[in-house]
DNA sequence: AATCATAGCAACCGCATTAGG
DNA sequence: ACCTAATGCGGTTGCTATGAT
Protein backbone atom coordinates (compact mmCIF):
# COMPACT_ATOMS: atom_id res chain seq x y z
CA UNK A 1 0.00 0.00 0.00
CA UNK A 2 1.41 3.51 -1.24
CA UNK A 3 1.63 6.30 1.47
CA UNK A 4 -0.24 9.42 0.36
CA UNK A 5 1.67 12.24 -0.07
CA UNK A 6 1.66 15.04 2.05
CA UNK A 7 4.30 17.78 3.16
CA UNK A 8 6.24 17.01 -0.01
CA UNK A 9 3.63 18.82 -2.10
CA UNK A 10 5.46 22.07 -3.50
CA UNK A 11 4.01 25.34 -2.24
CA UNK A 12 2.80 24.03 1.35
CA UNK A 13 4.52 25.71 4.28
CA UNK A 14 6.39 23.61 6.53
CA UNK A 15 7.84 25.03 10.41
CA UNK A 16 6.31 26.89 13.19
CA UNK A 17 3.04 28.37 12.79
CA UNK A 18 2.16 31.90 13.21
CA UNK A 19 -0.53 33.43 14.82
CA UNK A 20 -2.23 34.18 11.85
CA UNK A 21 -2.20 31.17 10.36
CA UNK A 22 -3.31 29.75 13.99
CA UNK A 23 -6.29 32.36 13.98
CA UNK A 24 -7.15 31.03 10.36
CA UNK A 25 -7.73 27.44 11.53
CA UNK A 26 -9.29 28.64 14.63
CA UNK A 27 -11.93 30.14 13.10
CA UNK A 28 -12.65 27.74 10.29
CA UNK A 29 -12.73 24.83 12.43
CA UNK A 30 -14.56 26.61 15.45
CA UNK A 31 -17.36 27.40 12.36
CA UNK A 32 -17.11 24.19 10.23
CA UNK A 33 -15.86 21.46 12.34
CA UNK A 34 -12.53 20.17 10.73
CA UNK A 35 -14.60 17.80 8.44
CA UNK A 36 -11.98 16.49 6.25
CA UNK A 37 -8.07 17.67 7.03
CA UNK A 38 -7.08 17.64 3.60
CA UNK A 39 -9.42 19.40 2.10
CA UNK A 40 -9.28 21.90 5.09
CA UNK A 41 -6.40 23.76 4.18
CA UNK A 42 -7.14 25.23 1.18
CA UNK A 43 -10.96 25.95 2.23
CA UNK A 44 -9.17 27.95 5.51
CA UNK A 45 -7.34 29.69 2.91
CA UNK A 46 -3.78 28.01 4.59
CA UNK A 47 -0.68 26.89 2.83
CA UNK A 48 -0.23 24.21 4.97
CA UNK A 49 -0.98 20.37 4.97
CA UNK A 50 -3.77 18.58 5.84
CA UNK A 51 -1.81 16.76 8.19
CA UNK A 52 -0.24 19.88 10.10
CA UNK A 53 -3.65 21.20 10.48
CA UNK A 54 -4.27 18.51 12.22
CA UNK A 55 -1.13 18.21 14.23
CA UNK A 56 -1.73 22.10 14.96
CA UNK A 57 -5.15 21.48 15.72
CA UNK A 58 -4.68 18.58 18.39
CA UNK A 59 -1.27 19.45 19.91
CA UNK A 60 -1.88 23.06 20.45
CA UNK A 61 -5.12 25.11 19.54
CA UNK A 62 -7.86 22.18 20.77
CA UNK A 63 -9.64 24.48 23.46
CA UNK A 64 -9.66 21.73 25.56
CA UNK A 65 -6.20 21.65 26.14
CA UNK A 66 -4.28 22.52 29.71
CA UNK A 67 -0.86 23.56 29.32
CA UNK A 68 1.65 24.85 31.43
CA UNK A 69 3.65 23.24 34.40
CA UNK A 70 3.18 19.26 34.93
CA UNK A 71 1.48 18.82 38.68
CA UNK A 72 2.87 16.37 41.03
CA UNK A 73 -0.11 13.88 40.51
CA UNK A 74 0.17 14.49 36.59
CA UNK A 75 4.12 13.03 36.96
CA UNK A 76 3.76 10.42 39.09
CA UNK A 77 0.41 9.23 36.90
CA UNK A 78 2.29 9.43 33.72
CA UNK A 79 4.95 7.78 35.53
CA UNK A 80 3.34 4.77 36.62
CA UNK A 81 1.16 4.38 33.76
CA UNK A 82 4.29 4.45 31.40
CA UNK A 83 5.75 1.36 33.86
CA UNK A 84 2.48 -0.19 33.11
CA UNK A 85 2.31 0.75 29.05
CA UNK A 86 5.67 1.69 28.51
CA UNK A 87 5.91 4.24 25.75
CA UNK A 88 2.49 4.40 24.57
CA UNK A 89 2.17 8.13 24.91
CA UNK A 90 -1.96 8.03 23.55
CA UNK A 91 -3.04 5.57 26.18
CA UNK A 92 -1.38 6.97 28.84
CA UNK A 93 -3.13 10.55 27.33
CA UNK A 94 -6.27 8.85 27.68
CA UNK A 95 -5.54 9.34 31.44
CA UNK A 96 -4.11 12.40 31.95
CA UNK A 97 -7.17 14.88 30.40
CA UNK A 98 -6.38 17.77 28.81
CA UNK A 99 -2.29 16.63 28.05
CA UNK A 100 -1.97 15.66 24.47
CA UNK A 101 0.12 12.79 24.05
CA UNK A 102 2.52 14.34 22.74
CA UNK A 103 3.17 16.65 25.43
CA UNK A 104 3.36 14.19 27.71
CA UNK A 105 5.77 12.19 25.20
CA UNK A 106 8.06 15.45 25.72
CA UNK A 107 7.48 15.64 29.50
CA UNK A 108 8.72 12.37 29.66
CA UNK A 109 11.60 12.25 27.82
CA UNK A 110 12.82 15.99 28.70
CA UNK A 111 11.88 15.31 32.37
CA UNK A 112 10.46 12.38 33.98
CA UNK A 113 13.03 10.31 31.72
CA UNK A 114 15.97 12.16 33.49
CA UNK A 115 14.65 12.59 36.65
CA UNK A 116 14.39 8.64 36.69
CA UNK A 117 18.01 7.88 35.98
CA UNK A 118 19.60 10.62 38.29
CA UNK A 119 17.68 8.45 40.68
CA UNK A 120 18.81 4.86 39.41
CA UNK A 121 15.58 4.02 38.27
CA UNK A 122 16.03 2.44 34.49
CA UNK A 123 13.08 4.68 32.53
CA UNK A 124 13.01 1.40 30.43
CA UNK A 125 12.26 -0.89 32.66
CA UNK A 126 11.26 1.16 35.66
CA UNK A 127 13.33 -0.93 38.10
CA UNK A 128 16.84 -0.01 39.92
CA UNK A 129 19.26 0.35 37.56
CA UNK A 130 21.44 -2.45 38.53
CA UNK A 131 18.71 -5.00 37.84
CA UNK A 132 18.46 -3.03 34.40
CA UNK A 133 22.18 -3.96 33.91
CA UNK A 134 22.07 -7.15 33.98
CA UNK A 135 19.89 -6.72 30.57
CA UNK A 136 21.59 -4.18 29.30
CA UNK A 137 21.54 -2.52 25.87
CA UNK A 138 19.39 -3.90 23.32
CA UNK A 139 18.20 -6.34 25.76
CA UNK A 140 16.84 -3.56 27.82
CA UNK A 141 13.11 -2.91 25.78
CA UNK A 142 12.78 -6.92 25.80
CA UNK A 143 13.38 -6.61 29.43
CA UNK A 144 10.97 -3.88 30.22
CA UNK A 145 8.15 -5.96 27.96
CA UNK A 146 9.12 -8.99 30.31
CA UNK A 147 8.64 -6.76 32.84
CA UNK A 148 5.24 -5.69 31.73
CA UNK A 149 4.12 -9.37 30.63
CA UNK A 150 4.83 -10.56 33.94
CA UNK A 151 3.01 -7.92 35.36
CA UNK A 152 -0.03 -8.43 33.67
CA UNK A 153 -0.31 -12.20 33.74
CA UNK A 154 0.18 -12.05 37.71
CA UNK A 155 -2.97 -9.87 37.07
CA UNK A 156 -4.48 -12.35 34.95
CA UNK A 157 -4.05 -14.95 36.93
CA UNK A 158 -5.36 -13.71 40.15
CA UNK A 159 -8.94 -12.51 37.89
CA UNK A 160 -9.03 -15.61 36.90
CA UNK A 161 -9.07 -17.27 39.92
CA UNK A 162 -11.78 -14.72 41.02
CA UNK A 163 -13.74 -15.75 38.13
CA UNK A 164 -13.92 -18.94 38.55
CA UNK A 165 -15.01 -18.34 42.40
CA UNK A 166 -17.81 -15.63 41.23
CA UNK A 167 -19.14 -16.73 38.05
CA UNK A 168 -20.16 -19.66 40.46
CA UNK A 169 -22.24 -17.17 43.55
CA UNK A 170 -23.33 -15.27 39.81
CA UNK A 171 -25.13 -18.21 38.56
CA UNK A 172 -26.75 -18.49 41.78
CA UNK A 173 -28.15 -15.05 42.24
CA UNK A 174 -28.85 -14.86 38.38
CA UNK A 175 -31.72 -17.12 39.08
CA UNK A 176 -32.55 -15.25 42.53
CA UNK A 177 -32.78 -12.14 41.29
CA UNK A 178 -34.33 -12.00 37.71
CA UNK A 179 -37.05 -9.30 37.64
CA UNK A 180 -35.57 -6.11 39.68
CA UNK A 181 -34.66 -3.67 37.44
CA UNK A 182 -33.68 -0.42 39.28
CA UNK A 183 -30.92 0.07 36.47
CA UNK A 184 -31.54 1.21 32.76
CA UNK A 185 -30.25 -1.95 31.23
CA UNK A 186 -31.55 -3.94 28.49
CA UNK A 187 -31.78 -7.11 29.90
CA UNK A 188 -33.44 -8.03 33.56
CA UNK A 189 -30.79 -10.33 33.79
CA UNK A 190 -28.08 -8.31 33.59
CA UNK A 191 -29.98 -5.76 35.69
CA UNK A 192 -29.60 -8.44 38.66
CA UNK A 193 -26.38 -8.84 38.25
CA UNK A 194 -25.74 -5.01 38.41
CA UNK A 195 -27.53 -4.65 41.46
CA UNK A 196 -24.81 -7.51 42.93
CA UNK A 197 -22.36 -5.78 41.83
CA UNK A 198 -23.57 -2.25 42.85
CA UNK A 199 -23.93 -3.80 45.94
CA UNK A 200 -20.53 -5.30 46.13
CA UNK A 201 -19.31 -1.90 45.31
CA UNK A 202 -21.43 0.04 48.16
CA UNK A 203 -20.45 -1.73 50.39
CA UNK A 204 -16.64 -1.90 49.93
CA UNK A 205 -16.19 2.03 49.30
CA UNK A 206 -18.26 4.93 50.96
CA UNK A 207 -21.55 5.55 49.49
CA UNK A 208 -21.66 6.82 46.46
CA UNK A 209 -24.94 7.98 44.51
CA UNK A 210 -25.97 5.57 42.66
CA UNK A 211 -27.04 6.01 39.30
CA UNK A 212 -26.42 3.81 36.40
CA UNK A 213 -26.68 3.12 32.57
CA UNK A 214 -25.62 0.96 30.49
CA UNK A 215 -23.72 0.38 27.42
CA UNK A 216 -22.25 -2.17 25.32
CA UNK A 217 -18.68 -1.30 26.81
CA UNK A 218 -16.91 -3.07 23.85
CA UNK A 219 -18.77 -1.22 21.33
CA UNK A 220 -18.05 1.66 23.10
CA UNK A 221 -14.35 0.89 23.05
CA UNK A 222 -14.15 0.75 19.18
CA UNK A 223 -15.86 3.10 18.49
CA UNK A 224 -13.57 5.32 20.98
CA UNK A 225 -16.31 6.28 22.69
CA UNK A 226 -15.05 6.97 26.22
CA UNK A 227 -17.14 7.71 29.52
CA UNK A 228 -15.44 9.48 32.36
CA UNK A 229 -17.35 8.43 35.65
CA UNK A 230 -14.32 9.88 37.09
CA UNK A 231 -15.11 13.31 36.25
CA UNK A 232 -18.86 12.95 37.61
CA UNK A 233 -17.26 11.36 41.07
CA UNK A 234 -14.88 14.41 40.94
CA UNK A 235 -17.66 16.93 40.34
CA UNK A 236 -16.79 17.47 37.27
CA UNK A 237 -19.83 17.46 34.77
CA UNK A 238 -18.79 17.10 31.45
CA UNK A 239 -17.38 14.78 29.73
CA UNK A 240 -14.27 15.68 27.74
CA UNK A 241 -12.40 13.81 25.72
CA UNK A 242 -8.56 13.66 25.46
CA UNK A 243 -9.30 14.19 21.34
CA UNK A 244 -11.17 16.86 19.88
CA UNK A 245 -14.90 15.62 18.99
CA UNK A 246 -15.78 13.44 21.35
CA UNK A 247 -18.12 15.09 23.82
CA UNK A 248 -21.35 13.20 25.97
CA UNK A 249 -24.12 14.85 26.79
CA UNK A 250 -24.98 13.30 29.96
CA UNK A 251 -23.14 12.72 33.07
CA UNK A 252 -21.78 9.30 33.65
CA UNK A 253 -22.57 7.59 36.98
CA UNK A 254 -20.20 7.67 39.61
CA UNK A 255 -20.63 3.48 39.32
CA UNK A 256 -20.36 2.81 36.03
CA UNK A 257 -22.11 -0.64 35.10
CA UNK A 258 -21.95 -1.86 31.66
CA UNK A 259 -23.30 -5.01 30.26
CA UNK A 260 -23.48 -6.65 27.05
CA UNK A 261 -24.65 -9.81 26.45
CA UNK A 262 -23.28 -12.45 24.22
CA UNK A 263 -24.19 -13.59 21.17
CA UNK A 264 -22.14 -16.24 21.06
CA UNK A 265 -21.28 -15.46 17.42
CA UNK A 266 -17.80 -14.64 17.56
CA UNK A 267 -16.19 -11.34 17.96
CA UNK A 268 -14.78 -10.23 21.18
CA UNK A 269 -16.66 -12.57 22.89
CA UNK A 270 -17.39 -15.10 20.70
CA UNK A 271 -15.77 -17.83 22.84
CA UNK A 272 -17.18 -16.81 26.25
CA UNK A 273 -19.12 -18.94 27.90
CA UNK A 274 -20.33 -16.60 30.01
CA UNK A 275 -23.75 -15.78 28.87
CA UNK A 276 -22.68 -11.72 29.31
CA UNK A 277 -19.99 -9.52 31.23
CA UNK A 278 -20.33 -6.95 33.12
CA UNK A 279 -17.97 -3.46 34.44
CA UNK A 280 -18.47 -2.62 37.75
CA UNK A 281 -16.41 0.07 38.64
CA UNK A 282 -16.30 3.03 41.46
CA UNK A 283 -14.69 5.94 41.78
CA UNK A 284 -15.33 7.71 45.21
CA UNK A 285 -13.90 10.80 46.40
CA UNK A 286 -10.28 12.00 45.61
CA UNK A 287 -7.62 14.08 46.92
CA UNK A 288 -6.32 16.41 44.48
CA UNK A 289 -2.74 18.68 45.10
CA UNK A 290 -2.56 21.48 44.23
CA UNK A 291 0.22 22.11 41.13
CA UNK A 292 3.12 22.39 42.44
CA UNK A 293 2.36 21.32 45.57
CA UNK A 294 5.18 18.88 46.64
CA UNK A 295 8.38 18.18 44.59
CA UNK A 296 10.36 15.27 43.66
CA UNK A 297 13.77 16.98 45.63
CA UNK A 298 13.51 14.70 48.35
CA UNK A 299 13.59 11.79 45.68
CA UNK A 300 16.48 13.52 43.91
CA UNK A 301 18.52 14.75 46.21
CA UNK A 302 18.21 11.61 48.42
CA UNK A 303 18.73 9.08 45.04
CA UNK A 304 17.56 6.70 47.15
CA UNK A 305 15.24 3.71 45.63
CA UNK A 306 13.78 2.90 48.97
CA UNK A 307 11.67 5.54 48.61
CA UNK A 308 11.32 5.72 45.44
CA UNK A 309 9.77 2.61 45.52
CA UNK A 310 7.68 3.29 48.69
CA UNK A 311 6.79 6.31 46.72
CA UNK A 312 5.68 4.81 43.26
CA UNK A 313 5.16 1.21 44.86
CA UNK A 314 2.85 2.32 47.82
CA UNK A 315 1.65 -0.11 50.40
CA UNK A 316 -1.65 -1.22 50.68
CA UNK A 317 -3.45 -3.89 51.04
CA UNK A 318 -6.02 -3.71 48.90
CA UNK A 319 -6.74 -6.10 46.36
CA UNK A 320 -7.76 -6.54 42.54
CA UNK A 321 -11.79 -5.86 43.19
CA UNK A 322 -14.57 -6.14 40.71
CA UNK A 323 -14.07 -5.96 37.68
CA UNK A 324 -10.44 -7.97 36.71
CA UNK A 325 -13.09 -10.71 36.06
CA UNK A 326 -15.13 -9.48 34.20
CA UNK A 327 -12.08 -8.38 31.90
CA UNK A 328 -10.76 -11.19 31.83
CA UNK A 329 -13.78 -12.36 30.37
CA UNK A 330 -13.89 -10.54 27.69
CA UNK A 331 -10.42 -11.38 27.34
CA UNK A 332 -10.59 -14.51 26.99
CA UNK A 333 -12.66 -14.17 24.65
CA UNK A 334 -10.55 -12.02 22.66
CA UNK A 335 -8.17 -14.01 21.16
CA UNK A 336 -5.23 -14.68 22.84
CA UNK A 337 -3.71 -13.34 26.00
CA UNK A 338 -0.41 -10.54 24.92
CA UNK A 339 1.96 -12.84 23.99
CA UNK A 340 4.26 -9.43 24.10
CA UNK A 341 4.00 -5.62 24.81
CA UNK A 342 3.91 -4.97 20.76
CA UNK A 343 1.18 -7.31 20.30
CA UNK A 344 -1.29 -5.06 22.08
CA UNK A 345 -1.48 -3.24 19.04
CA UNK A 346 -3.99 -5.28 17.01
CA UNK A 347 -7.59 -3.88 17.69
CA UNK A 348 -8.74 -6.26 19.99
CA UNK A 349 -5.80 -6.25 22.16
CA UNK A 350 -5.98 -2.75 22.13
CA UNK A 351 -9.62 -3.05 23.40
CA UNK A 352 -8.89 -5.46 25.77
CA UNK A 353 -6.06 -3.80 27.12
CA UNK A 354 -7.79 -0.51 27.64
CA UNK A 355 -10.68 -2.27 29.13
CA UNK A 356 -8.09 -3.62 31.73
CA UNK A 357 -6.69 -0.68 32.36
CA UNK A 358 -9.68 1.32 33.06
CA UNK A 359 -10.93 -1.98 35.21
CA UNK A 360 -7.73 -0.95 37.36
CA UNK A 361 -8.14 2.53 37.20
CA UNK A 362 -11.78 1.71 37.92
CA UNK A 363 -11.71 -0.57 41.15
CA UNK A 364 -10.72 0.89 43.54
CA UNK A 365 -12.71 0.32 46.39
CA UNK A 366 -11.41 2.31 49.40
CA UNK A 367 -8.00 2.78 49.56
CA UNK A 368 -7.69 6.11 47.84
CA UNK A 369 -5.19 8.04 48.74
CA UNK A 370 -3.05 10.08 46.63
CA UNK A 371 0.86 9.03 46.18
CA UNK A 372 1.25 12.67 46.90
CA UNK A 373 0.24 11.86 50.14
CA UNK A 374 1.24 8.75 50.72
CA UNK A 375 4.79 8.65 48.81
CA UNK A 376 5.60 12.06 49.24
CA UNK A 377 6.02 11.78 52.82
CA UNK A 378 7.12 8.02 52.34
CA UNK A 379 6.63 6.05 54.85
CA UNK A 380 3.67 6.15 56.71
CA UNK A 381 2.92 3.05 56.71
CA UNK A 382 5.95 0.41 56.54
CA UNK A 383 5.56 -0.60 52.19
CA UNK A 384 5.11 -3.81 51.28
CA UNK A 385 5.42 -7.00 52.75
CA UNK A 386 6.43 -5.04 56.10
CA UNK A 387 9.81 -4.62 55.09
CA UNK A 388 10.63 -7.90 53.71
CA UNK A 389 10.82 -7.25 50.13
CA UNK A 390 11.75 -11.18 48.75
CA UNK A 391 8.11 -11.56 48.28
CA UNK A 392 7.46 -11.09 44.89
CA UNK A 393 3.69 -11.59 44.73
CA UNK A 394 3.55 -9.24 47.17
CA UNK A 395 5.81 -6.52 45.62
CA UNK A 396 4.08 -7.35 42.26
CA UNK A 397 0.72 -6.95 43.91
CA UNK A 398 1.15 -3.53 45.65
CA UNK A 399 2.99 -1.94 42.37
CA UNK A 400 -0.89 -2.23 40.82
CA UNK A 401 -2.63 -1.55 43.47
CA UNK A 402 -0.22 1.36 43.44
CA UNK A 403 -1.20 2.19 40.29
CA UNK A 404 -4.92 1.44 40.81
CA UNK A 405 -4.91 4.38 43.66
CA UNK A 406 -2.74 6.75 42.01
CA UNK A 407 -5.20 6.89 39.30
CA UNK A 408 -8.22 6.83 40.87
CA UNK A 409 -6.78 9.53 43.18
CA UNK A 410 -5.74 11.42 40.44
CA UNK A 411 -7.59 14.75 39.16
CA UNK A 412 -6.63 14.00 35.99
CA UNK A 413 -10.34 12.38 34.87
CA UNK A 414 -9.28 9.24 33.13
CA UNK A 415 -11.93 8.12 30.86
CA UNK A 416 -13.87 5.20 32.71
CA UNK A 417 -17.10 3.70 32.28
C1' DA B 1 30.18 40.38 24.30
C1' DA B 2 30.76 36.24 21.80
C1' DT B 3 30.58 31.49 21.47
C1' DC B 4 29.25 27.01 22.64
C1' DA B 5 26.34 23.58 25.02
C1' DT B 6 22.17 22.10 26.63
C1' DA B 7 17.17 21.94 27.52
C1' DG B 8 12.62 22.27 26.08
C1' DC B 9 9.21 21.74 22.92
C1' DA B 10 6.64 22.30 18.51
C1' DA B 11 6.45 20.17 14.43
C1' DC B 12 7.57 16.73 11.11
C1' DC B 13 8.22 11.98 9.33
C1' DG B 14 6.83 7.67 8.22
C1' DC B 15 4.69 3.31 9.52
C1' DA B 16 0.37 1.08 11.02
C1' DT B 17 -4.33 0.88 11.08
C1' DT B 18 -8.98 2.04 9.80
C1' DA B 19 -12.71 3.39 6.83
C1' DG B 20 -14.99 3.63 2.72
C1' DG B 21 -15.67 2.88 -2.13
C1' DA C 1 -11.19 -8.95 -1.62
C1' DC C 2 -8.81 -5.16 -2.97
C1' DC C 3 -7.30 -0.43 -3.23
C1' DT C 4 -6.69 4.11 -1.57
C1' DA C 5 -7.40 8.05 1.39
C1' DA C 6 -7.61 9.37 5.99
C1' DT C 7 -6.22 9.09 10.47
C1' DG C 8 -3.57 7.56 14.62
C1' DC C 9 0.56 7.06 16.70
C1' DG C 10 5.45 6.91 18.23
C1' DG C 11 10.01 8.33 17.04
C1' DT C 12 12.84 11.98 15.60
C1' DT C 13 14.32 16.50 14.13
C1' DG C 14 15.27 21.16 14.37
C1' DC C 15 14.45 25.69 16.19
C1' DT C 16 14.59 28.81 20.13
C1' DA C 17 15.72 30.14 24.71
C1' DT C 18 18.76 29.89 28.36
C1' DG C 19 22.94 29.03 30.83
C1' DA C 20 27.91 28.26 31.04
C1' DT C 21 32.45 29.40 29.67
Amino acid sequence: MGRSPCCDKVGLKKGPWTPEEDQKLLAYIEEHGHGSWRALPSKAGLQRCGKSCRLRWTNYLRPDIKRGKFSLQEEQTIIQLHALLGNRWSAIATHLSKRTDNEIKNYWNTHLKKRLTKMGIDPITHKPKNDALLSSDGQSKTAANLSHMAQWESARLEAEARLVRESKLRSHSLQNQLGSSTFASSSSASTSLLNNNKQEAASTTEMVPIQSRSIDVLKAWNNGGWLKSNEVSNGVGDLESPTSTLSFSENAPPIMTTTTTNSGSGGILGENTMPMIEFVGSSSGCSVKEEGEQEWKGYESSNNLAEYKDGIMENSVNTFTCGLHELTMSMEGAATWPGSHESLRTNDHAIVEEGFINLLLNTNSGNHRSLSECGGDSNNDEGSGNGSDGDFYEDNKNYWNSILNLVNSSPSDSPMF
